[in-house]
DNA sequence: CTAGGCGTTGACACCGGCGTCAAGGCAACC
DNA sequence: GGTTGCCTTGACGCCGGTGTCAACGCCTAG
Protein backbone atom coordinates (compact mmCIF):
# COMPACT_ATOMS: atom_id res chain seq x y z
CA UNK A 1 0.00 0.00 0.00
CA UNK A 2 1.43 3.32 -0.86
CA UNK A 3 1.08 6.55 1.35
CA UNK A 4 -1.48 7.89 -0.30
CA UNK A 5 -4.18 4.77 -0.45
CA UNK A 6 -3.12 4.44 3.71
CA UNK A 7 -3.84 7.97 3.37
CA UNK A 8 -7.40 8.18 2.54
CA UNK A 9 -8.05 4.62 4.31
CA UNK A 10 -6.67 6.31 7.41
CA UNK A 11 -8.71 9.66 7.02
CA UNK A 12 -5.99 11.49 6.77
CA UNK A 13 -3.26 13.21 4.48
CA UNK A 14 -0.44 11.76 3.53
CA UNK A 15 1.93 14.72 5.48
CA UNK A 16 0.54 13.74 8.68
CA UNK A 17 1.20 10.75 7.74
CA UNK A 18 5.42 11.40 7.16
CA UNK A 19 4.95 13.41 10.17
CA UNK A 20 4.21 10.15 12.16
CA UNK A 21 7.21 8.54 10.66
CA UNK A 22 9.67 11.01 11.54
CA UNK A 23 8.49 11.09 14.99
CA UNK A 24 9.02 6.99 14.87
CA UNK A 25 5.24 6.50 15.17
CA UNK A 26 4.43 4.74 11.83
CA UNK A 27 6.66 2.28 9.86
CA UNK A 28 7.09 1.79 6.20
CA UNK A 29 9.52 0.07 4.28
CA UNK A 30 10.40 1.44 0.67
CA UNK A 31 10.40 0.54 -3.18
CA UNK A 32 12.93 0.37 -5.31
CA UNK A 33 11.74 3.81 -6.10
CA UNK A 34 11.69 5.12 -2.76
CA UNK A 35 8.27 5.17 -2.63
CA UNK A 36 6.50 4.33 1.44
CA UNK A 37 5.46 0.91 1.08
CA UNK A 38 2.95 0.05 4.15
CA UNK A 39 1.90 -2.93 5.42
CA UNK A 40 -2.09 -3.87 6.15
CA UNK A 41 -1.10 -3.63 9.88
CA UNK A 42 -0.39 -0.04 9.61
CA UNK A 43 -3.61 1.21 8.98
CA UNK A 44 -4.44 -0.09 12.52
CA UNK A 45 -1.67 1.64 13.81
CA UNK A 46 -2.65 5.13 12.22
CA UNK A 47 -6.44 4.54 13.55
CA UNK A 48 -4.82 4.27 17.13
CA UNK A 49 -2.91 7.57 16.71
CA UNK A 50 -5.67 9.30 15.46
CA UNK A 51 -8.07 8.79 18.11
CA UNK A 52 -5.62 8.83 20.91
CA UNK A 53 -4.56 12.47 19.59
CA UNK A 54 -8.05 13.31 19.38
CA UNK A 55 -8.28 12.00 23.05
CA UNK A 56 -5.78 15.00 23.74
CA UNK A 57 -2.53 12.43 24.35
CA UNK A 58 0.37 14.29 22.53
CA UNK A 59 3.02 12.19 20.20
CA UNK A 60 5.07 11.10 22.99
CA UNK A 61 2.66 9.54 25.38
CA UNK A 62 1.29 7.42 22.10
CA UNK A 63 4.77 5.92 21.26
CA UNK A 64 3.70 2.99 23.81
CA UNK A 65 0.72 2.20 22.66
CA UNK A 66 2.07 2.40 19.23
CA UNK A 67 4.87 -0.22 20.62
CA UNK A 68 1.80 -2.33 22.26
CA UNK A 69 0.00 -2.68 18.85
CA UNK A 70 3.29 -3.62 17.08
CA UNK A 71 3.91 -6.49 20.19
CA UNK A 72 0.95 -8.16 19.17
CA UNK A 73 -1.53 -7.08 21.11
CA UNK A 74 -5.08 -6.66 20.27
CA UNK A 75 -5.35 -3.16 21.80
CA UNK A 76 -2.72 -0.74 22.37
CA UNK A 77 -3.97 -0.23 25.74
CA UNK A 78 -3.42 -3.23 27.59
CA UNK A 79 0.73 -3.07 27.97
CA UNK A 80 2.25 -1.22 31.58
CA UNK A 81 3.86 1.33 29.75
CA UNK A 82 0.71 2.39 28.03
CA UNK A 83 -1.06 1.88 31.78
CA UNK A 84 1.74 3.93 33.19
CA UNK A 85 0.03 7.02 30.31
CA UNK A 86 -3.47 6.64 31.25
CA UNK A 87 -2.98 6.51 34.76
CA UNK A 88 -0.99 9.58 34.46
CA UNK A 89 -3.64 11.31 31.78
CA UNK A 90 -6.19 10.22 34.05
CA UNK A 91 -5.00 12.20 36.70
CA UNK A 92 -3.98 15.29 34.71
CA UNK A 93 -7.86 14.76 33.24
CA UNK A 94 -9.18 15.13 37.07
CA UNK A 95 -6.94 18.29 37.90
CA UNK A 96 -7.71 19.62 34.85
CA UNK A 97 -11.53 19.14 35.82
CA UNK A 98 -10.59 20.26 39.04
CA UNK A 99 -9.07 23.70 37.82
CA UNK A 100 -12.34 24.15 35.53
CA UNK A 101 -14.66 23.89 37.84
CA UNK A 102 -13.01 26.28 40.56
CA UNK A 103 -12.91 28.95 37.53
CA UNK A 104 -16.60 28.30 37.20
CA UNK A 105 -17.56 29.19 40.59
CA UNK A 106 -15.32 32.39 40.21
CA UNK A 107 -17.08 32.75 36.60
CA UNK A 108 -20.90 32.56 37.98
CA UNK A 109 -19.85 34.80 40.78
CA UNK A 110 -18.64 37.79 38.83
CA UNK A 111 -21.60 37.24 35.93
CA UNK A 112 -23.85 37.11 39.84
CA UNK A 113 -21.76 39.98 41.13
CA UNK A 114 -22.42 42.08 37.58
CA UNK A 115 -26.13 41.56 37.55
CA UNK A 116 -26.85 42.63 41.38
CA UNK A 117 -24.11 45.64 40.35
CA UNK A 118 -26.79 47.06 37.81
CA UNK A 119 -29.94 46.72 39.59
CA UNK A 120 -27.44 49.21 41.77
CA UNK A 121 -27.33 52.77 40.90
CA UNK A 122 -25.79 53.34 37.99
CA UNK A 123 -21.88 52.75 37.28
CA UNK A 124 -22.02 51.34 34.11
CA UNK A 125 -20.91 52.25 30.64
CA UNK A 126 -24.09 52.70 29.13
CA UNK A 127 -25.80 54.53 31.77
CA UNK A 128 -28.35 57.23 30.46
CA UNK A 129 -28.76 60.40 32.72
CA UNK B 1 6.22 56.49 36.44
CA UNK B 2 8.47 54.15 33.42
CA UNK B 3 7.48 50.83 32.38
CA UNK B 4 10.14 49.16 34.59
CA UNK B 5 8.49 50.35 37.61
CA UNK B 6 5.21 49.56 36.49
CA UNK B 7 6.40 46.71 35.27
CA UNK B 8 7.94 45.16 38.60
CA UNK B 9 5.42 46.81 40.19
CA UNK B 10 2.71 44.99 38.38
CA UNK B 11 5.21 41.25 38.41
CA UNK B 12 5.46 41.35 34.84
CA UNK B 13 8.19 42.14 32.26
CA UNK B 14 8.28 45.08 30.20
CA UNK B 15 8.20 43.18 27.26
CA UNK B 16 4.76 42.15 28.45
CA UNK B 17 4.09 45.69 28.88
CA UNK B 18 4.72 46.64 25.47
CA UNK B 19 3.09 43.46 24.10
CA UNK B 20 -0.26 45.01 25.83
CA UNK B 21 0.02 48.24 24.32
CA UNK B 22 0.91 46.86 20.88
CA UNK B 23 -2.52 44.96 21.29
CA UNK B 24 -4.75 48.07 22.54
CA UNK B 25 -4.88 47.02 25.99
CA UNK B 26 -2.74 49.23 27.91
CA UNK B 27 -1.79 52.95 27.11
CA UNK B 28 1.13 54.94 27.98
CA UNK B 29 1.76 59.12 26.87
CA UNK B 30 5.26 59.81 25.93
CA UNK B 31 8.16 62.14 27.58
CA UNK B 32 10.00 64.18 25.69
CA UNK B 33 12.73 62.10 25.47
CA UNK B 34 10.46 59.36 23.55
CA UNK B 35 10.03 57.33 26.81
CA UNK B 36 6.24 55.96 27.79
CA UNK B 37 4.87 57.83 30.65
CA UNK B 38 2.19 55.45 33.05
CA UNK B 39 -0.67 56.58 35.01
CA UNK B 40 -1.09 55.59 38.48
CA UNK B 41 -4.26 54.48 37.31
CA UNK B 42 -3.00 52.07 33.94
CA UNK B 43 -1.26 49.40 37.08
CA UNK B 44 -4.81 48.58 37.98
CA UNK B 45 -5.42 47.67 34.21
CA UNK B 46 -2.25 45.68 34.12
CA UNK B 47 -3.54 43.60 37.07
CA UNK B 48 -6.90 43.09 35.83
CA UNK B 49 -5.31 42.09 32.62
CA UNK B 50 -3.08 39.57 34.42
CA UNK B 51 -5.69 37.89 36.36
CA UNK B 52 -8.11 37.57 33.47
CA UNK B 53 -5.36 35.87 31.71
CA UNK B 54 -4.67 33.67 34.35
CA UNK B 55 -8.52 32.86 34.20
CA UNK B 56 -8.55 31.69 30.78
CA UNK B 57 -9.10 34.73 29.16
CA UNK B 58 -7.26 35.71 25.82
CA UNK B 59 -6.33 39.13 25.12
CA UNK B 60 -9.37 40.16 23.04
CA UNK B 61 -11.82 38.65 25.39
CA UNK B 62 -9.85 41.17 28.15
CA UNK B 63 -10.59 44.36 25.92
CA UNK B 64 -13.86 44.98 27.54
CA UNK B 65 -12.82 44.63 30.98
CA UNK B 66 -10.31 47.34 29.97
CA UNK B 67 -12.68 49.22 28.64
CA UNK B 68 -15.15 49.06 31.56
CA UNK B 69 -12.49 50.02 33.79
CA UNK B 70 -11.08 52.91 32.02
CA UNK B 71 -15.22 53.90 31.84
CA UNK B 72 -14.33 54.50 35.38
CA UNK B 73 -15.95 51.29 37.22
CA UNK B 74 -14.60 49.88 40.62
CA UNK B 75 -14.66 46.80 38.68
CA UNK B 76 -14.10 45.46 34.98
CA UNK B 77 -16.94 42.78 34.92
CA UNK B 78 -19.82 45.33 35.58
CA UNK B 79 -20.41 46.40 32.01
CA UNK B 80 -22.33 44.79 29.42
CA UNK B 81 -20.15 44.07 27.10
CA UNK B 82 -17.79 42.60 29.83
CA UNK B 83 -20.92 40.09 31.57
CA UNK B 84 -21.18 38.88 27.59
CA UNK B 85 -17.92 37.53 27.57
CA UNK B 86 -18.17 36.26 31.04
CA UNK B 87 -21.46 34.60 29.77
CA UNK B 88 -19.56 32.86 26.41
CA UNK B 89 -16.62 31.87 29.03
CA UNK B 90 -19.27 29.87 31.15
CA UNK B 91 -20.23 28.15 28.20
CA UNK B 92 -17.05 27.02 27.27
CA UNK B 93 -15.94 26.41 30.45
CA UNK B 94 -19.00 24.39 30.83
CA UNK B 95 -18.56 22.58 27.35
CA UNK B 96 -14.93 21.93 28.40
CA UNK B 97 -15.69 20.38 31.33
CA UNK B 98 -18.50 18.27 29.97
CA UNK B 99 -16.01 17.07 27.28
CA UNK B 100 -13.66 16.31 29.84
CA UNK B 101 -15.37 14.32 31.74
CA UNK B 102 -16.14 12.38 29.08
CA UNK B 103 -12.92 11.83 28.39
CA UNK B 104 -12.42 10.65 31.61
CA UNK B 105 -14.96 7.90 31.81
CA UNK B 106 -13.39 6.65 28.40
CA UNK B 107 -9.94 6.66 30.32
CA UNK B 108 -10.99 4.85 33.52
CA UNK B 109 -13.22 2.29 31.11
CA UNK B 110 -9.94 1.58 29.23
CA UNK B 111 -7.75 1.27 32.49
CA UNK B 112 -10.26 -0.93 33.66
CA UNK B 113 -9.99 -3.13 30.81
CA UNK B 114 -6.24 -3.18 30.94
CA UNK B 115 -6.41 -4.39 34.28
CA UNK B 116 -8.92 -6.92 33.41
CA UNK B 117 -6.96 -8.56 30.43
CA UNK B 118 -3.69 -8.87 33.04
CA UNK B 119 -5.42 -11.16 34.65
CA UNK B 120 -6.36 -13.61 31.57
CA UNK B 121 -3.96 -15.77 30.02
CA UNK B 122 -1.03 -13.55 28.88
CA UNK B 123 -0.98 -11.26 25.97
CA UNK B 124 0.96 -8.56 26.99
CA UNK B 125 4.53 -7.12 25.61
CA UNK B 126 6.56 -8.21 28.63
CA UNK B 127 5.02 -11.89 29.63
CA UNK B 128 7.79 -13.89 30.85
CA UNK B 129 7.48 -17.95 29.74
C1' DC C 1 6.56 12.52 -26.62
C1' DT C 2 3.61 14.50 -23.46
C1' DA C 3 0.29 15.12 -19.95
C1' DG C 4 -1.09 14.20 -15.52
C1' DG C 5 -1.24 11.79 -11.30
C1' DC C 6 1.29 9.76 -7.93
C1' DG C 7 5.63 9.87 -5.12
C1' DT C 8 9.94 12.33 -2.83
C1' DT C 9 12.36 15.94 0.46
C1' DG C 10 12.53 20.58 2.40
C1' DA C 11 10.82 24.52 4.23
C1' DC C 12 7.52 28.28 5.62
C1' DA C 13 2.96 29.44 8.03
C1' DC C 14 -0.24 29.16 11.82
C1' DC C 15 -1.79 30.28 16.88
C1' DG C 16 -0.69 33.30 21.50
C1' DG C 17 1.70 35.10 24.93
C1' DC C 18 5.59 36.02 25.85
C1' DG C 19 11.45 35.31 26.39
C1' DT C 20 15.39 37.01 24.59
C1' DC C 21 18.89 39.14 21.92
C1' DA C 22 20.54 43.10 18.82
C1' DA C 23 21.74 47.76 18.07
C1' DG C 24 21.19 51.94 19.51
C1' DG C 25 19.59 56.51 22.36
C1' DC C 26 19.32 58.92 26.86
C1' DA C 27 20.48 60.07 31.78
C1' DA C 28 23.30 60.41 35.65
C1' DC C 29 27.34 59.89 38.19
C1' DC C 30 32.46 59.34 38.64
C1' DG D 1 35.09 60.68 28.69
C1' DG D 2 33.62 56.34 30.40
C1' DT D 3 30.52 53.29 32.80
C1' DT D 4 26.19 51.84 34.23
C1' DG D 5 21.40 51.34 33.83
C1' DC D 6 17.38 52.63 32.07
C1' DC D 7 14.80 53.26 27.69
C1' DT D 8 13.62 52.51 22.34
C1' DT D 9 12.20 49.45 18.10
C1' DG D 10 12.61 45.14 15.56
C1' DA D 11 12.90 40.52 14.96
C1' DC D 12 13.45 35.48 15.87
C1' DG D 13 12.18 31.35 18.91
C1' DC D 14 8.90 28.33 21.21
C1' DC D 15 5.19 24.56 21.13
C1' DG D 16 2.51 20.70 18.12
C1' DG D 17 0.19 19.04 14.64
C1' DT D 18 -0.80 20.02 10.13
C1' DG D 19 -1.67 22.82 5.59
C1' DT D 20 0.57 24.19 1.73
C1' DC D 21 3.85 25.31 -1.76
C1' DA D 22 8.27 24.40 -4.30
C1' DA D 23 10.97 21.72 -7.21
C1' DC D 24 11.77 17.57 -8.63
C1' DG D 25 11.43 12.08 -9.87
C1' DC D 26 8.58 8.03 -11.45
C1' DC D 27 5.05 5.74 -14.10
C1' DT D 28 1.28 5.04 -17.19
C1' DA D 29 -1.98 6.11 -20.86
C1' DG D 30 -2.95 8.44 -25.08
Amino acid sequence: MLIGELASRAGTSTRTLRYYEQHGLVQADRDANGYRQYDDAELRVVHEIRSLLAAGFGLEDIRPFVACLRAGNESGHVCPDSVLVLRRKLAEVDGFIGQLTDLRQQLRAQLDEAVAHRESPCHTQTCQP
